[in-house]
DNA sequence: ATGGAACTGTGACCCAGGTAACAGAATCAT
DNA sequence: ATGATTCTGTTACCTGGGTCACAGTTCCAT
């Protein structure tokens, strides 16, 4: 991508605060960004899996599903729900092999994309480039290590509200329709919510209309808030054997 | 570590063949060694979290169980089974945060130790130690990704037919016994194995008998081997419908 | 050898949550 | 506008596997 393009400064806007670029200088950047092409994806288009073996690509706008399905069953889990700033296919970047695991475009997404060698050289070669890089690994296992626990630990309600708690963006309240907005996840059908917790559609409807009756949350077709944080933490957090009980009591 | 310990050998023996150091030349591996402690710990001891932000350590001999419990259920679930060659912890080496997990040692556990900002110094100014280490975190990640994605997409029993596949050598029949060793995992107890899959005790307790049953495996305390592979791999495998058929029909 | 601790084997019970199925609502494409 | 498609709401049903409980077994320490 030469810097005249137009659509350079809005990619140079994303990447700086990508939590894999971020701690580059401008000057890295701009040098990274000579060797990246911009492509365009189309929604709902399975991204072709060889693709990840050739290329690494940061998405600069759109969310892109990571998952995998049961071929037998139907069912599938998503792994990553990756967004602007974020890059893949980082597990083929880091051991080149093939990986076993379904993208899939949630809007238009706009990438920028460099062969995974040139990619692979500057992590090799660029320790400042490795400053951010690493500690961006660490925040994608921590979140696999998360899901893995979660479906262990914890029941399906429980999970559901982690899920919308952790991209619940608690510095925004909305003072006159008093909830907080939810990043990434908020106008996502009951079905993708569920691939994200591994469950299932009519099962995360059954527990947002808990929720809802309980305050906590307010949605409808492609929007969800929170309407009482305290509550969804609750539901969230360790209190669970409090809760059963409220529950069984109230209804 | 000075190279005339007693010691010194040993170490590198296991650092050789490690995944994490085996594609270093020995001049590396031999300089970095320099800067290692030798340590041990004996079995059953909760390694203190506070550890793992300031020394980064490597395994030379025994296991060490990395999970997460549940305050409340008391249910816990193991993330990674570490044996030698392995590193830890990984994660906060990364990013330097604090990692809430729960590190055990199943066996007298042998240790090479460094700080870890020296070995985060290694990472970005040695690219030959990065060659061999983000292939490893690959792995890790690889790993994590199939520990969540069985748990949303198999039941139990494949999962376990999973587990015991994962672990086995299948080079090594043992001809005269025919049967199949398991490496790391063949003496565990089952609340172990639980652990390893998201489970309990009983229910693998189950589950062992039916393998038993079917001839794929074969066990008594503390030892696991395989008896029938293609047995094994079909509770493992993809042909789920069929083996249930199966079996409501022969019991 | 003997008492205790750590493991294994099983059975009875029960419920969270997955499956299936359908009706209604919102949204989109032409 | 209208038919198609994609989402949501809700019911009835059923089962995998978790909980509890206890007895038997193997192993270890003294």
């Amino acid at each position: 991508m030469r810097s005249d393009s137009e659509f350079y400064s809005r990619c140079l806007q994303v990447l700086e605060k990508s939590p894999l670029f971020g701690g580059l200088t401008k000057q890295s950047i701009d040098r990274m960004m000579q060797e990246f092409a911009w492509k365009t994806w189309p929604a709902r288009l399975h991204l072709p899996a060889e693709q990840h073996e050739l290329y690494f690509h940061i998405i600069i706008s759109g969310r892109i599903e990571v998952g995998r399905n049961h071929p037998d069953t139907g069912r599938s889990v998503t792994m990553w729900l990756l967004g602007p700033g974020d890059g893949f296919d980082i597990i083929t970047l880091l051991d080149g092999k093939y990986h076993d695991a379904i993208f899939v475009t949630l809007d238009n997404v706009e990438t920028l994309v460099a062969p995974v060698d040139t990619v692979r050289q500057w992590l090799l070669n660029h320790p400042d480039f490795n400053r951010s890089f690493l500690p961006y690994l660490g925040r994608q296992m921590r979140y696999l290590e998360n899901l893995s626990t979660d479906l262990v630990l914890h029941d399906t309600i429980t999970r559901l509200a982690r899920l919308i708690l952790h991209y619940v963006d608690r510095d925004h309240l909305f003072d006159n329709q008093s909830h907080y907005p939810v990043a990434l996840i908020n106008d996502l059908p009951h079905d993708a919510l569920a691939r994200m917790i591994g469950s299932v559609r009519s099962v995360v409807n059954r527990h947002m209309q808990q929720l809802k009756k309980d305050g906590a949350v307010q949605f409808h077709r492609g929007f969800i808030a929170v309407k009482d944080l305290e509550m969804l933490v609750l539901h969230a957090g360790k209190a669970l054997a409090e809760l059963k009980k409220r529950h069984t009591r109230g209804g």
